[in-house]
DNA sequence: TTTTTTTGTTGTAACGTTTTAAATTCCCGG
DNA sequence: CCGGGAATTTAAAACGTTACAACAAAAAAA
């Protein structure tokens, strides 16, 4: 434990008790700062001995890196930008999700920013900037349309960013999503073995990529099965209920009257058993009601509706993996993530 | 427009085109680096034809300060942090308030940082990490319990927080929060204008501040009215459906059964509802219920139930105005914000 | 032995701000 | 025409890190 030229650094002992940085390690172990930096980021060429020295020290000592000071040395944030839409959202996305990727980034020492985009009138501007002003190491957003201007934006610049849903660029880029097409075909058959016939999908309009999978899931079982398959065209995620109930009634006073119905996300099925009450309807009677549930909450809707299970928090964690694998510039076709539906389930609490 | 010792500078033509520092701006408009920064900050001490001038330059050069540089030389990080629930928290909370407080801040500069708590067993863990690594200017959380002990940390190490919900601590410290008491006086009085007299509140225990608040109003609720309030005990934030049907079932069962329920939150009242639905008991027939709404989907509960609003956006931004006046010092009393329900609403959608 | 390589360690220079103290200019009365 | 205070502007010193180049010492090769 001999030290050399322990004199030649200031022993700063003037200073009583603001937060001990780097120099202050230093000193108290007889070394340099730029040692202490190594050792703490367990920089190979620091011998085993000087390194558990020094982590040692620094424990004692309470010494905390400065995130400001590593920010602005090495330009990287540690931060993860999330664009939230916190109106006309499914119920209970923004909490699960959240959670999920909170969990998977617990202990990476990255944080999450919150960006709602209640404010920015052009969807854009949020991120450009958070780009401009570097706010975060990457950014994700929801509600992905098919030819996202937000997706263009961040490719042509190639800014780190994963989406929820897919995009239908040629240029891959990272994404979690969930099989919709799945989940319409495993609804469609759960309802066809109830007996049913003519099959309603409440959910948004083809503006967002997963509306199409949507689409395409639903033709494909509707010629497998050969039960007719109706998609309302005006429904968006932001109409208001009172449209879609409006949209449930005509559709219902045509010709053939839905038997079945298939509801993606709670809100739409919130609206839809409100209106089927409305109409003196009972799901598990004259209908059946296959709802995707994304929360526990969807327990307690009566009457009781059978669900098929999109997990959100799996969807966090499995969006915080992709955007730290996209962050240390893994390749691509490593980043997409396709989850699958679970169920059919019948509710029972 | 004569320049003095222009050429003493360096002209930097050298690197192409990284972004813009204060140096750039000050060479560009020839005027020293303290000059841009004083100018850009709008202090008095720079005489208003130099500021124009430095503004413009620095516009058409496209500068844009650097957060960490700040960050490092103020010591302030521009970032609050909100400690969020992401399990058994009021349906629409987190979207809502997180909106109401994104909307607020938006153009302030401070970004809001999310720890969902589900990672941090130790609640104060959470707490005790952004302090020591000064991830925030100030803290916000939820569910605040009567001698809550994040509060009592954060008084005693004088860290900038405001809460949702009162504590009972002497120290007045800032908040924000819903007058439950009204919530349920209001609630109390339209279950009796309906003739209901064994009225029940479904709402968590007194473990959480507000619950005291709401067994406080029911107490003198139940005095005015001459009606019988009951509450049962073990209901938690947490507590399954189940155990919730099951008190509820045990309580129906007794000498006296309730015929008005007060449902304090949506997860309440879907639990609720579900449970009535189960027992064959019809809200607006045989018994009434009164809810909570935080959100427009408390509109297509079926069968419809009466509403008292507490409205989350509206939280989440005078929560914003708290905190900010807090972080610049304002005086505690300045910062201490009661919300009043709004209602009773019969639901007409 | 001398030379080369390897292994650890060290000074010093940024990164882009704000702040302190000092320097310059300006304006006005003496 | 000069001295003095206000009004502006400036240079230089941090803030706490990491990265680059250099250096010493020990180990390996010649």
């Amino acid at each position: 434990m001999s030290r050399k030229k322990l004199d030649s650094i200031e022993e700063s002992t003037s200073k009583p008790s603001s937060r001990p940085t780097l120099r202050t390690v230093a000193a108290e172990a007889g070394v340099a700062v730029t040692t202490v930096s190594r050792a703490l980021a367990d920089d190979p060429r620091i011998a085993e001995a000087t390194r558990k020295r020094i982590a040692e020290v620094a424990h004692t000592l309470g010494y905390v890196p400065n995130r400001a000071a590593q920010r602005l040395r090495t330009g990287r944030t540690k931060v993860i930008s999330l664009l939230l839409n916190t109106r006309h959202e499914f119920l209970s996305f923004t909490s699960e999700f959240l959670g999920g990727m909170s969990e998977e980034l617990a202990g990476t020492g990255y944080a999450i920013n919150i960006t709602a985009d209640s404010l920015a009138d052009d969807r854009l501007e949020a991120i450009r900037h958070i780009r401009r002003h570097s706010l975060a190491d990457a950014i994700v957003f929801t509600r992905t349309e098919c030819f996202d201007d937000r997706v263009r934006y961040l490719l042509e610049h190639d800014f780190p960013f994963a989406t929820h849903g897919r995009t239908d660029f040629m240029t891959p880029h990272p994404f979690v999503d969930f099989d919709n097409e799945a989940f319409v075909r495993m609804a469609v058959e759960r309802l066809v073995q109830k007996g049913r016939k003519h099959i309603c999908i409440v959910m948004p309009n083809e503006r967002y990529t997963f509306g199409q999978h949507l689409r395409f899931g639903a033709r494909q079982a509707a010629i497998s099965s050969g039960v007719k398959v109706t998609i309302p065209e005006d429904v968006d995620l932001d109409s208001e209920p009172d449209e879609i109930a409006a949209m449930l009634r005509t559709l219902h006073a045509g010709p053939e009257a839905p038997d079945g119905y298939i509801c993606v996300g709670e809100v739409m099925a919130l609206i839809t058993l409100a209106y089927l009450n409305d109409m003196g309807l009972t799901p598990g009677c004259e209908v059946d009601v296959v709802a995707k549930r994304a929360s526990p909450i969807s327990n307690h809707f009566r009457p009781r509706i059978e669900t098929i299970d999109e997990d959100l928090r799996a969807t966090g964690r499995a969006m915080a993996k992709v955007l730290l694998a996209r962050i240390s510039g893994a390749p691509t076709d490593e980043m997409q993530v396709l989850l699958k539906p679970e169920g059919p389930f019948s509710v029972s609490g």
